[in-house]
DNA sequence: ATACATGCAAATACTTTGCATGGCG
DNA sequence: CGCCATGCAAAGTATTTGCATGTAT
């Protein structure tokens, strides 16, 4: 494993309270690896599967959830599907295009207006701490093709 | 039923080519005399079987995925539960504001900047036709409590 | 010893499907 | 009649839970 993953995955350890356990450590490093996949619960499985046999899939869903919780990863819904992706800075932006005709997942950032946590908060009182984005439409490749 | 909602169905029966069944009219008006709410399938069940008892919860689930391919609502996902909203104009956002204390579902219109739609296709050949955000915090009356 | 995490299997949603029936052109 | 929508029940998925066991302080 790349040196890069051990301190990341370390430096969550910490803000866990050290409380990764093996098996939660592999959780964390096939999300990373994939970073730039969006993986489903049961490919989180497989792929730690791979490399420890004895996981069982309850342990997955427990400790996702825990990620998800503690700001680690963020569970998006792509096409009715559940989806998790590790969040690699706190303050990102997760914001997908979504190809209706080829299933591409484009992640993009910065979006939304920049002052929109100061807008909402003068004009809605909304103090907002995460936000997701989801666009729907033909990707470059299938616009062509249309 | 209000003259305006009867007119409404009429004339999404028409964009259906008339396949307007009982059972359809009852979901339709369901989601559309609480369009200020976020129903799910079963929510969506439960009010239909009070007044048209012998609704099956498979005949809801395949009207609204009807709907849903008919751009007539949106389903959307709020907090790991799918929910189901009329659209009431073509063009309208389906943004959210979702408070992570008390629950409330504030939606908003506009977040995203002006000219998205052209941004996209210029920067990334992205030719977008729906866009869905949704935004986690705590709302004006939760902030406070803080 | 205590507390918590795990794997397994069972249980629980939630959603889809097969099929016989029914309504409507 | 032929077509499609329906209701019911069964089957699928996806996810959660109970519990006995294991692991690390």
């Amino acid at each position: 494993m790349s040196n890069y993953v051990e301190e990341l995955i370390n430096s969550i350890a910490q803000e866990l309270n050290n409380t990764l356990t093996v098996q939660r450590r592999h959780i964390l490093t096939a999300l990373i690896k994939n970073r730039d996949k969006h993986l489903s619960a049961e490919d989180i499985y497989n792929l730690v599967k791979s490399d420890y046999e004895s996981i069982g899939i309850a342990t997955v869903y427990r400790s996702l959830d825990l990620f998800k919780n503690n700001g680690v990863v963020s569970k998006i819904n792509i096409d009715d599907i559940f989806k998790y992706e590790f969040i690699f800075q706190e303050k990102e932006k997760h914001h997908h295009l979504i190809c209706k005709k080829c299933g591409a997942i484009i992640d993009v950032q910065d979006l939304l207006v920049d002052n929109l946590s100061q807008k909402l908060r003068i004009e809605k009182g909304f103090e907002c701490f995460d936000s997701y984005v989801s666009i729907k439409g033909y990707c470059a490749k299938c616009s062509e093709d249309e």
